[in-house]
DNA sequence: CATGTGACCGGTG
DNA sequence: ACACCGGCCACAT
């Protein structure tokens, strides 16, 4: 895990404003991609959210020592809001976490039909902008 | 070092 | 409705 300064901001950035997500409400990748001014780069969101784990503590430890507590962490982040742009929660290969992803969602009152698919007119959130 | 793959998306045909 | 493409970039091989 060998980031730029520059792709740290940017997971940050996705990472930021994935925890903005309200509860109950969906987003996509690439509207988050839009909030951060790089709308070509849905994919990298993606990217964020697939190696999630991973990233979040090596950004963890570049945080001072006093702050690390607060950070976000797998459990707190609410990446099961965010879907593709047609509404639907994205096929892992091997991995069942989009099943897990239908049953948080499902918890949280969101209606998610046999094609692991949400009304985004119902439950999206797409801000024009938002403030961090 | 080079190439292929992928939690994506909008445009085009 | 469907398929392909280019843009983007972290990772795996």
């Amino acid at each position: 895990m060998n980031l730029t300064d520059e792709s740290k901001n940017f997971h940050h950035g996705v990472y930021t404003v994935v925890s903005l997500i309200p509860y109950g409400h969906v987003t996509s990748y690439g509207h988050i991609a839009y909030l951060l001014n790089k709308p070509q780069n849905s994919r990298q969101v993606g990217s964020a959210l697939k190696h999630l784990s991973i990233v979040l503590q090596s950004l963890r430890q570049d945080l001072p020592e006093e702050e690390r507590q607060d950070y976000f962490t797998v459990d707190t982040l609410p990446w099961w809001r965010v879907l593709s742009s047609a509404g639907k929660i994205s096929p892992r290969g091997n991995s069942n976490a989009e099943y897990i992803q239908a049953i948080r969602l499902q918890e949280e009152g969101v209606a998610v039909s046999s094609g692991h698919k949400v009304d985004l007119d119902e439950y999206g959130w797409f801000p024009d902008e938002v403030d961090f």
